[in-house]
DNA sequence: ATAAAGCAGTTTATAATATAAACCAAATAT
DNA sequence: ATATTTGGTTTATATTATAAACTGCTTTAT
């Protein structure tokens, strides 16, 4: 009847930032932090989260002197993306 | 960008029944129990929530002797669900 | 040169949620 | 008569999301 909802990506912010990085070979932090609306913590805690999944690929270099977080998403990312979509359709 | 999401139906039990009731003028607690697959305390919890939110309307009768607990869904409730699915939209 | 403010995050604490476990009353079956 | 089942509710627990506080560096102002 209803397909499970992936509780990884059943979340507001993670299922935005998993939407942002679908369709751009990757983001930043910063980035990010602005296309969603998050503060720094909730989207570092969240981006963990989809790091440890393996639905992201995060990359910690220096854009000048300054930090800089890049996320890519993943293969198994993209298919859990796909999946939660599918899910999504039981519902309506 | 993104749409919030009505933490009240971003929950997949709440979900469920939401989506049950929308096509369906009325449904009892044992029959949502069985489509949605939750255990009676935790439909119990998530139909309260929808009901304190106007998002259902809860009648408590008797079939015979045995207690029915019937559920219907308000216009506050097919509203929500239709901002719910609009709001998603933005993800995908 | 030093202090104050900003940037890019992380860590820790708190509040809210979902879920499960335990319970209850009435009805039915043994 | 006493288990068992039915139809739930209440309470406890574990997980989550979120915010608040903090860190380490850099830039800007004094």
């Amino acid at each position: 009847m209803f397909k499970e909802l992936d509780p990884l990506l059943h979340s507001q912010l993670r299922l935005a930032i998993m939407s942002l990085l679908i369709s751009l070979a990757q983001a930043d932090f910063v980035f990010l932090k602005e296309k969603t609306n998050s503060t720094s913590g909730n989207l570092s805690v969240q981006l963990d989260k989809l790091s440890e999944a393996g639905y992201i690929k995060i990359e910690k270099g220096y854009k000048g002197k300054k930090p800089r977080t890049t996320c890519q998403i993943t293969p198994l990312g993209r298919k859990a993306f796909e999946n939660y979509l599918e899910a999504l359709k039981t519902y309506f």
